[in-house]
RNA sequence: GCGGUUGUGGCGAAGUGGUUAACGCACCGGAUUGUGGCUCCGGCAUUCGGGGGUUCAAGUCCCCUCAAUCGCCCCA
């Protein structure tokens, strides 16, 4: 071997592509039922999309993107997420001037350079969905309810909805200043970090990690507590609206989120089960993005959730036991001369009539390939031999029993399928 | 980017300086005439992630490197 794949990339080999499978039928359904509809941004961007979108100072873009220059000297970056380029395609297209509110999901890779471990690798998987042209709490409500949904359908347990509100332009300005005072006294103390948060974003010092740092903010201002009448009632009518849904949370009002572009309404869903990185979703509504990047005052909030955590959460839970083994209706052996390219023929004709159907590559032993027959577990083997062949017959062998019967080869195909004629061609 | 642990055939796993690198599973083949699942027999690593060094001698010791894994940071 000359190399694996590189560091922190993973193959998605046939047993794992089937549980994906699963998880994006899920997809597919619920994105339907909630009414929104796919869009397929590139895998790059121009940098600027995620620097100004994603925000200079969050540690996306200061330490995690995958940049690159390409042959024509442009600057380039692979997504580290799916709002920034779902934005800047809906203002290339112009899709805001259309009905509103526009939704829509996407499913697709994501890339983000950090040391990988357990639920984290450079390349992995979002499934997101973004509402534009509603600042209705509603709207809130709903995308944090089809996240849960999603979850639910999955199957999965024992999750938490975290939910804050984080202000807008109108009331950030007074929250920052009461932090700023209050941490004033203690900016020496604090982690490297937050010294420079202190200045840039003070209020992602609420959600620091660090034991010191945590200690340090207890009782400092909230953003909950400075919101302006308008985020106020727009959060109070959110939980109002999770409540009569049914819809379980647990305020926090230190989550913040590293993205810039959220105001008001900001939510994380997390597992206890799948180690460090607990946290399989979260979103937020970001009201003046699509103005950062250009466009005219359009409000949004999405929801990205890790489709890897979201697996990796489901094994933790039992819930991706592989029972569905190899299933083939037939299987085709032949032995001697000429019978290959009659079960050739039979095989293709009776694929094209929807059966699954598998023979023999290499021209083994009659022995040889029933034990292959017997590992797809095929109802039944289809044994045409030499003198069968010379008989115009084949032999029909159902594999539970070992019963075998003698069919006319040009009535085989009816017998088999209940019906001589191919189906309609789509 | 930082710290801990690990790296032997497709997989799991013995082997703690000294002849031809256990074993299990999987895979392939065979057990008198063209037939599966059980059993039996046989085959399957010139080589121990890669490179360098120490030694008469290294999978076993040292260094570097790559990768995996767990944690920190952050987040999906």
């Amino acid at each position: 071997m000359i190399t694996g794949a590189p560091r922190g990339v993973k193959d998605l080999l046939p047993k794992q592509t089937k549980q994906w499978h699963k998880v994006e039928a899920v997809i597919r359904q619920i994105t339907r039922e909630y009414g929104f509809e796919e869009i397929r941004t590139p895998i790059f961007e121009h940098s600027e999309v995620f620097h100004r979108g994603v925000g200079e100072t969050t540690d996306i873009v200061q330490k995690e993107t995958y940049d690159f220059t390409d042959r024509g000297g442009r600057e380039l970056t692979l997504r580290p997420e799916g709002t920034a380029p779902t934005v800047r395609a809906l203002l290339e297209h112009k899709l805001y001037a259309g009905p509103l509110p526009v939704k829509l999901y996407y499913v697709g890779p994501m890339f983000r350079f950090g040391r990988p471990q357990a639920g984290r690798l450079r390349q992995f998987h979002q499934f997101g969905i973004e509402v534009f042209g509603s600042a209705s709490a509603r709207v809130d409500a709903e995308v944090m309810a089809m996240a849960m949904d999603f979850y639910g359908r999955l199957g999965l347990t024992d999750l938490e909805l975290l939910l804050n509100s984080i202000g807008c332009p109108t009331c950030r300005p007074g929250h920052r200043e009461a932090l700023q005072q209050f941490l004033a006294p203690k900016v020496g103390e604090l982690c490297s970090d937050c010294q420079k948060r202190f200045e840039k974003n003070p209020m992602r010092i609420l959600d620091c990690k660090n034991e010191r740092c945590q200690e340090l903010s207890q009782g400092a201002p909230t953003t909950v507590e400075y919101l302006c009448t308008d985020c106020a009632d727009h959060f109070n009518e959110v939980k109002t609206l999770l409540d009569s849904a049914g819809v379980t949370y647990t305020l926090d009002d230190r989550l913040v989120r590293g993205l810039d572009y959220y105001t008001k309404t900001a939510f994380e869903i997390v597992s206890r089960q799948i180690g460090a990185q607990s946290s399989i979703g979260g979103g937020g509504r970001y009201d003046q993005l699509v103005e950062t990047l250009g466009g005219p005052t359009t409000p949004g909030i999405g929801f990205g959730l890790g489709l890897e955590r979201v697996l990796l959460t489901m094994e933790n839970q039992g819930l991706l036991a592989d029972d569905d083994q190899e299933q083939r209706d037939l299987f085709i052996a032949t032995a001697g001369a000429g019978t290959a390219a009659v079960a050739f023929r039979l095989m293709q004709e009776l694929r094209q009539r929807g059966m699954t159907v598998e023979m023999d590559y290499q021209g083994r032993s009659l022995k040889a390939q029933m034990k292959t027959a017997d590992r797809f577990h095929v109802p039944r083997v289809m044994i045409i031999g030499e003198s069968e062949l010379a008989q115009g017959v084949v032999v029909l062998r159902t594999m539970s029993t070992s019963e075998q019967q003698t069919v006319p080869l040009d009535s085989v195909i009816a017998h088999l399928c209940g019906t001589a004629e191919p189906p309609m061609s789509v």
